[in-house]
DNA sequence: CGACTTTGACCTGCGC
DNA sequence: GCGCAGGTCAAAGTCG
């Protein structure tokens, strides 16, 4: 019974995805400034109000796909194959040290702590593990589980700091997470159905970083988490800001009004319009202390979690680079 | 039983 | 051409 509904229920995802996507394409095509002018604009001015700043983060940093990224991955999609065509694929990206290829590459240092990581909303699946030479720890190799995504990310820890592990991202994804159609009021039937579906394969994220520290053991209560990726890629295009700036004080300030509106089931402007908000901005960072507010996620919240938790997401554009420190007043 | 992880083998690129 | 290192594959095992 489940499988039927979840099978249908996917095709109309999918068909919405795909939708959905094309509009963001076409938005992009029309308002050419992309990422880099924007993230311009979130440059923080010390004086800026952290509200809107916040704002600008999360409605301006991201607007989907562009259609550089769609280019790229739509290419892919055509010619990859398990093995021929996902390597032509790379190998073209790759090819003489291809910019665009180095724009889709971007590293992560994710601190753990006592939930250990920072997972986002995508399903990853494993696909190798190696040791690194002078690395003494391995390095995973994840790829999105979306047949139509080719989004990969390799997880190592740090060896400077144990408890930080640097994920790498690469490739784009070329579809929403689960959470936002979860997070839509509208799809609210579907998405119980779904996310019963979904959830015990969103457990199949984590282990990649845990695994390694024995951490798996650990509630994912975060269930789709943080759907950071694309906010990511934006933001380290506009490597040109020199700041560093953290959305952690702004987030938190917000924190209060997000919550208000979650536990009301109503989805802000700041949340809904990205609609891949999660995409953007980790599931944790947007809601601080949601471990335990099921208010939109019920099934993946039905696990438990550090009830005060937050993040840090710390942006060092200076380097194509994320630190992202998760951080547990629990402690 | 299907989805996922593990892990050894294989492939590919690169430097010498 | 050879060897090394990183990346990927795929069979086998595990788990729910």
């Amino acid at each position: 019974m489940e499988d039927v509904l979840d099978e249908s229920e996917m095709n109309w995802l999918e068909s919405l995805e795909e939708e959905l996507i094309m509009q963001e394409v076409i938005n992009d095509a029309q308002q050419v400034p992309r990422m880099a002018p924007r993230l311009t604009a979130t440059e923080p001015e010390p004086e800026v109000r952290s509200e809107e700043l916040a704002n600008m983060l999360v409605s301006k940093v991201y607007s989907g796909p562009t259609i550089v990224d769609i280019e790229s991955a739509l290419s892919l999609s055509c010619s990859s194959d398990k093995h021929g065509g996902g390597r032509h694929f790379r190998d073209g990206l790759t090819e003489k040290g291809s910019s665009a290829y180095k724009m889709d590459k971007y590293t992560l240092r994710i601190k753990t702590c006592v939930n250990g990581v920072a997972d986002d909303g995508y399903k990853w699946r494993k696909y190798g593990q190696k040791l690194i030479k002078n690395s003494p720890n391995p390095r995973s190799y994840y790829r999105c589980t979306n047949p139509r995504c080719n989004a990969k990310k390799q997880v190592e820890r740090s060896t400077e700091d144990p408890g930080m592990v640097i994920v790498t991202y690469e490739g784009l994804h070329l579809h929403y997470t689960y959470s936002h159609f979860l997070l839509s009021q509208k799809y609210d039937k579907h998405a119980a159905t779904l996310n019963a579906a979904k959830k015990p394969k969103l457990q199949a994220e984590l282990p990649a970083q845990e695994s390694e520290e024995q951490q798996h053991k650990q509630p994912l209560a975060q269930g789709q988490k943080n759907r950071e990726q694309p906010l990511q890629k934006k933001i380290l295009r506009a490597g040109e800001s020199h700041e560093e700036f953290y959305l952690e004080d702004i987030l938190l300030q917000n924190a209060p009004l997000r919550e208000k509106n979650i536990q009301n089931g109503v989805l802000s402007d700041v949340q809904r319009p990205q609609g891949m908000l999660e995409d953007v901005v980790p599931l944790m960072v947007r809601k601080p202390c949601n471990s335990a507010t099921p208010s939109n996620e019920p099934s993946y919240s039905s696990q438990e979690s550090s009830p005060s938790r937050y993040y840090s997401l710390f942006l060092s554009p200076s380097s194509p680079q994320i630190d992202m420190g998760i951080l547990s007043s629990t402690l």
